[in-house]
DNA sequence: AGTATGCGATACCGAGCGGTATCCTGTGAC
DNA sequence: GTCACAGGATACCGCTCGGTATCGCATACT
């Protein structure tokens, strides 16, 4: 089953790493042999792109149902977005250790326009969009572009998964909804927790 | 020398990964074959420990200059910092290959007190002090507490390096500094660049 | 029932790697 | 000049891994 070996390829993948994990291992794990994998894929390097594309539009989907449905004043909404990103960032450890690895290839392989930088582009595109819009109907100027906010969330998400990832007692889990909050915070507004 | 052989397996192992580069590989790209490396450092794991060593010691006085002499206001300070954090991860592009290498690896072991995660700790704890200190000197409350400001600060560098890795255009070099300046802004400070 | 199709298992190959044992050579002590 | 030694070169081993060729078997179609 192609979904059986993309879920234990991101398993093995993440805990043992890319080069770590033998095609054997993964096939293993999802209960097959290596020719199930060899059948599906063509090669190893066919199924670890056949994983980003998988992976890639999950991430996509999470960070856009992450920005969407926020409601109140926008600070609120800065650190209802923080509370969530950090619980998704959270339960799913083995992601960011499979995302770092995924990327690292991409930044290797230097080949423009890959899957995960088109993924990326989309998605800070996305979340630029959301932040203006919430920005809009809440009232409220931004203190940056709406794309550098973005990126900005993009970087303090992986930035905090990393901490959380050697030190899951050192992150509070509300510091990203908080410093997003401060990031929002409207000149002149002493509104404090 | 032994010098040499460390600067050539940082070389090649940001390069090609870790298990991409080969001892030999790194031994040739220092001018010299296995049996230097070999000889120095007993295995291909203890190369990688002196190296963990080595650069994590050079990464943490780097930080540690950057919090370093500081003057004016406190947001002033900050976009100081950020400038300089900044300036250090643009032209060191491979470290951060390394380091999120070296990283990956500390995660897997899960070995608790690897060196990795004591000079993080060092790092935290003495940025969070500079932070303190620079508050207190400039007479300004801390709108979150040191030692998260300091993670924060930590978690920015490596996000942004992750998104300056991928698309170099994409982050504007005033990034940083314009994020910490708004993070450390007094409650009914107006002042906006 | 017979047959075709395709997924997955099995056995095998070649290459590259980490590691080791041994040899070579330049350098310093006396 | 001789000797001892250490840093490094060389040759080699064994193992693991990616990849391939082939086979077996279940399902579906006629």
């Amino acid at each position: 089953m192609r979904r059986a070996l993309l879920d234990a390829a991101a398993h093995e993948f993440a805990r043992r790493g890319i080069d770590g994990a033998s095609v054997d291992d993964v096939a293993a794990a999802a209960g097959f042999t290596k020719g199930a994998v060899y059948s599906h894929f063509g090669s190893k390097d066919g199924l670890v792109d056949a994983l980003v594309e998988d992976r890639t539009t999950a991430y996509l989907e999470a960070g856009l149902t992450a920005v969407d449905g926020l409601e109140g004043a926008l600070d609120v909404r800065a650190r209802a977005l923080g509370d969530r990103l950090s619980a998704v960032g959270t339960e799913q450890g083995d992601w960011h250790l499979l995302f770092f690895e995924l990327w690292q290839r991409a930044v290797r392989a230097a080949e423009p326009g890959g899957v995960l930088g088109r993924q990326r582009d989309a998605l800070r595109a996305a979340v630029a969009d959301a932040i203006s819009e919430h920005a809009e109907s809440a009232g409220a100027t931004l203190p940056l572009p709406a794309a550098d906010l973005a990126l900005v969330v993009m970087a303090l998400t992986n930035g905090l998964a990393v901490e959380r990832l050697v030190g899951p007692d050192d992150v509070a889990p509300d510091l990203m909804g908080r410093v997003l909050a401060l990031l929002v915070q409207q000149p002149g507004d002493a509104s404090r927790s």
